[in-house]
DNA sequence: GAGTTTGAAACT
DNA sequence: CAGTTTCAAACTC
């Protein structure tokens, strides 16, 4: 399948925004040589958490970019996405769906089966592999099970885990083809237990349940595993941050399945292998193995289930047959069947969840495999040395096996998600769109060929992976990413914003030396060997960190290195705060912040309503549904674009009724109004090429330009407080700039178009405020609003233009050398301290001649009163006041410029001081009198300082009036006087 | 449309 | 940080 772009924009033509899927992780054990360092990590289970992600040890500072254009590079890109987790409007609704954990699964009807497509790069192996219990189990170069037996084994069989919450889980190294793994609270009694047969050692985690194929001999089932602690005689935990995820985690419990039978499952993050190493099965997420999770992991199922749907990560074949299975099934087989030689290499890892399900489309041969098992994954490890290091051997419920490298297999997060429905539709275009249970929305999921055939890897097939996952903060955002071993990818949103990712490091700002908190939203510093850096550059990576970031204990064990968070795209999650009650937003914060800095005024000026802009006051956390259809696709110069299809809320659009000059379009989210998801596909569709990677490109600015942001946002002390405190509350949810990273995202919003403005649309319909018409800066500094509002120039009328990406190297030179001069050259000029706030000018105007009242003027262009920033002279910008209308104040200004302009005896105009004889000293004294009387009256009566402050400026406001009144009958007896003097 | 004005951005 | 220059939009004619 081609990769083309319009493809893709049929993809996108499916309009229903899935629940935040994102891109979470790719499975990468096998190139983790720094992985090994962790496994033979003995640290206590605190540091080995502190550490869980953080398996590069050196850093580099390679950008993304470079990294994927580095020759060779064949690596999977591992992407996280944060998404922006905003309800969608009616947030009830949606909250309520996110906070069931509904989702809902619908394949595209071109493909007739319906899955989330991971495209395998990896060689195929074809060496027949050894029988599980023969050899030790690896995923990827890891090895979870050993073939000698430990001393835990009970009976040289069974090995009893402790778990963190006291359970045990015996595992138990067998010949039958499934290994059931039992878990008790208390004791190892056989009737509280859940049955998984694991080599010994291995402690598989709150995973899906892992059911081996029938044809598979050696195989390992894990069912409903919750947090898996070992039984190392330290004792200590080493799992300490999963423990707490099972609510929002919620792996494996079935809808069945009581609490009191089945644990809360956990998500495992270290197992201890027989010979003692610590194995990192993933890397702050609770996927488990192949990260696929219980409930979610099948698509097309709907999964009730108490605990949240887990992330599936879905191997496919083309045909997508597993997608239709009502289940969700992730079997992981163990000894490694000899190829056939042009076997279909499509691996189809498919989860299905056992839970009632109501999915319509089960074409699927493939059945849940048991009742209350939540998900079953069928792997197949690389048994002993049959298995190459690296890889595994994933077979689809046909038969189909195939070899891939872990590393190539994204890993699904860990959503809990509680509801229980789940709908699989097909859609054309060959995407998927899946409902994840927790989730309102759709997420879109896409087998695409491989194109890349240079790849040193053999390709197993023409697919692509598109994998989602719900995100462990609970949005209505889904995501569609897909995932190949390209080198560049481009982030396009529905709302009409394309970003390059190409270099999404580079969208990380660089971490603040000892920085902790904002760690997730640096960059490495460090150079390295792209390969070694885009390996390292993992999601998984980023979500331990970001996992860390919640973490009050944030420790600097490692290297600093180790904490940059890498890829890190995030997605603030203001919704989530809100639907769950937890701290409030890292925006929350800074506009408290910025509160604080303008002060106590907050001008209420009401005098140039905006419209469009949502003053009602609704929390940002109402509005966003997002699709991001991280689909790779690959232009002439062998740039990959990930497309991200923002649905739901649609493409932004200023509401202002005025063109805004820089700066103001990525204000305040409140003003963006949601356009139909489909109405932007449309427009999408019909653009060019060019165009849309233009667009997809400016997802990608606006993304660096918020993540920088982010980054000097979160860098306060209190701040981060707020951040650690509401994501500590969040559990598994990821603490990220309560900003929604897509508002920014978004195309600046612009006034609708109602006129012949369609010059004026961009490439998705959305409004495009204007174009440039830059002859000297070449589009790459400030001067040029596109690029200040984080846009690529499109149909601009400049001269010499880079904002483009034919020039994106020069452009994020350029970004950078703005964010160097001012962090803040990309904030939103204008904000709303809080909700309901006026906007105000962050940094204020300067005018000195055009009294505020000219479109140079910011604040006046903006629609918004000078503040206290305000460096302005002779402003006459000021708020409004019911008892003043601005036509008197005009007319004063009036007067003023009259009365200033007189033309003396040679007709040329002179300056006349007359305008100030209205406020003379006597006068502004009296005024300020006045006021101080109202102040002292009030701290008399002990009123409130708002009344106060309230009455004084009605107070100034009467003064003016007064004065404007005597200005305007003493300018009418002006010139009746001069045209008298005149006619005389 | 050309020229002027203006103020932010960039530079020194 | 202040002053100057550059720049492009806003404005005027």
């Amino acid at each position: 399948m081609d990769t083309s772009v319009s493809s893709e924009l049929d993809e996108l033509g499916d309009t229903t925004p899935l629940p935040g899927l994102t891109l979470y992780d790719l499975l990468d054990p096998s190139t983790s040589s720094k992985e090994q360092n962790l496994e033979s990590d003995d640290n206590s289970g605190a540091d080995t958490d502190n550490k869980r992600g953080y398996v590069v040890k050196k850093e580099s500072s390679t950008t993304t970019n470079e990294l994927l254009n580095a020759p060779g590079q064949k690596k999977a890109q591992t992407v996280r996405i944060l998404e922006n987790k905003r309800l969608t409007a009616p947030m009830g609704t949606a909250l309520k769906n996110m906070l069931e954990g509904s989702v809902r699964v619908v394949t595209t009807p071109t493909k007739t089966s319906s899955a989330t497509d991971i495209k395998i790069l990896n060689k195929l192996q074809t060496k027949p592999l050894n029988a599980f219990g023969n050899a030790p189990v690896k995923i990827g170069s890891t090895t979870i099970a050993a073939p000698t037996t430990s001393p835990k084994n009970i009976g040289g069989v069974k090995t009893a885990i402790k778990i963190s919450d006291g359970k045990v889980l015996y595992l138990q190294k067998s010949t039958l083809p499934v290994v059931s793994v039992t878990t008790d609270r208390s004791a190892p009694t056989s009737s509280n237990i859940r049955h998984a047969i694991l080599p010994k050692g291995v402690t598989p985690s709150g995973t899906p349940t892992m059911k081996n194929n029938a044809s598979n001999s050696s195989s390992l089932t894990v069912r409903g595993l919750t947090t898996v602690e070992t039984s190392k005689p330290t004792g200590q935990s080493l799992n300490a941050v999963a423990t707490n995820e099972s609510s929002s985690s919620g792996l494996l419990k079935s809808p069945s399945a009581d609490a009191a039978s089945i644990p809360v499952a956990t998500k495992i993050q270290v197992v201890r292998t027989a010979d003692g190493k610590l194995i990192k099965l993933n890397q702050g997420s609770p996927p488990v193995l192949l990260n696929a999770k219980p409930a979610t992991l099948g698509v097309r199922t709907s999964v009730s289930s108490t605990q949240a749907a887990i992330p599936t990560a879905i191997l496919s074949n083309n045909s997508n047959k597993l997608m239709n299975k009502p289940t969700a099934q992730v079997i992981i087989k163990g000894p490694l069947k000899q190829l056939p030689a042009g076997a279909s290499l499509r691996p189809v890892i498919n989860n299905s969840s056992s839970s009632s399900s109501s999915s319509s489309n089960s074409n699927n041969a493939t059945t849940s495999t048991s009742s209350s098992t939540i998900a079953s994954a069928t792997i197949a490890t690389s048994a002993g040395s049959s298995m190459p290091t690296g890889k595994m051997l994933v077979q689809s419920s046909t038969g189909k096996q195939i070899v891939v490298a872990s590393r190539n297999i994204i890993k699904l997060s860990p959503k809990p998600s509680t509801s229980t429905t789940s709908n699989t539709n097909t859609t054309a275009g060959g995407l998927h769109a899946i409902q994840l249970p927790g989730k309102s929305g759709l997420q879109y999921v896409r087998v695409l060929p491989n194109n890349n055939s240079s790849s040193n890897e053999i390709k197993t097939s023409p697919q692509k992976v598109s994998l989602g996952r719900p995100r462990t903060t609970s949005n209505n955002n889904s995501s569609t990413v897909s995932v190949s071993n390209t080198t560049k990818i481009v982030m396009k949103t529905t709302g009409g914003s394309i970003v390059p990712l190409p270099s999404m490091q580079t969208l990380v700002p660089r971490r603040a030396p000892g920085a902790t908190s904002n760690a997730a939203y640096t960059k490495p510093l460090s150079n390295s060997s792209s390969l070694d850096a885009a390996r390292k550059h993992r999601l998984s990576d980023i979500n331990v960190q970001l996992k860390q970031l919640t973490s009050d204990n944030v420790t600097d064990s490692g290297s600093p290195e180790a904490k940059k968070a890498r890829y890190v795209i995030a997605m603030p999650h203001t919704s989530m705060t809100s639907a769950t009650g937890s701290a409030t937003s890292t925006a929350s914060t800074s506009q408290k912040h910025m509160q604080k800095l303008i002060g106590a005024r907050v001008p209420q000026v009401k005098r140039v309503p905006v419209q469009g802009a949502n003053m009602t006051g609704s929390n940002s956390n109402t509005t966003t549904r997002k699709v991001y259809n991280l689909v790779t696709k690959s232009d002439a110069n062998g740039v990959k674009y990930m497309i991200c299809n923002k649905g739901g809320e649609g493409k932004p659009r200023t509401v202002f009724n005025t063109t805004m000059r820089r700066g103001y379009t990525l204000a305040d989210t409140k003003l963006r109004r949601p356009l139909a998801l489909a109405a932007q596909q449309a427009r999408l569709k019909q653009m060019k090429p060019h165009q849309q990677r233009q667009i997809v490109a400016q997802v990608k600015q606006r993304q660096l330009q918020l993540q920088k942001q982010q980054q000097s946002t979160i860098t306060k002390p209190q701040q981060q407080q707020q951040i650690l405190k509401s994501t500590a509350s969040q559990d598994t949810k990821i603490a990220v700039p309560s900003k929604p990273l897509f508002d920014v995202l978004k195309p600046p919003q612009m006034p609708v178009p109602v006129t012949g403005a369609a010059a004026a649309l961009d490439a998705l319909g959305g409004s495009r405020r204007k174009h440039c018409n830059c002859s000297k800066s070449q589009c790459l500094k400030l001067y040029c609003d596109c690029f200040a509002n984080g846009e690529f120039c499109q149909d601009c009328t400049c001269k010499d233009c880079f904002n483009n990406l034919d020039y994106e190297v020069k452009r994020e030179r350029a970004i950078r050398s703005c964010l160097e001069r001012n962090p803040s050259a990309f904030k939103p000029k204008i904000t709303a301290p809080n909700s309901g706030d006026m906007r105000l000018h962050n940094k204020g105007c300067n005018c000195k001649r055009s009294g505020c009242l000219k479109n140079y003027c910011e604040c006046y262009e903006a629609k918004i009163p000078c503040s206290t920033m305000c460096k302005c002279v002779g402003c006459r910008n000021m708020e409004d006041r019911p008892d003043v209308d601005m036509d008197s104040m005009d007319s004063l200004a009036d007067v003023k410029l009259q009365a200033n302009k007189v033309k003396d005896l040679n007709g040329t105009y002179i300056q006349d001081n007359r305008s100030n004889v209205y406020l003379t000293d006597d006068v502004i004294e009296a005024t300020i009198m006045c006021m101080i009387s109202r102040i002292v009256t009030h701290e008399k009566q002990n009123l409130p300082i708002e009344e106060t402050e309230r009455e004084v400026i009605e107070e100034l406001g009467e003064s003016l009036n007064q004065i404007i009144t005597f200005a305007k009958e003493k300018n009418d007896t002006f010139h009746t006087d001069d045209h008298k003097t005149t006619a005389a």
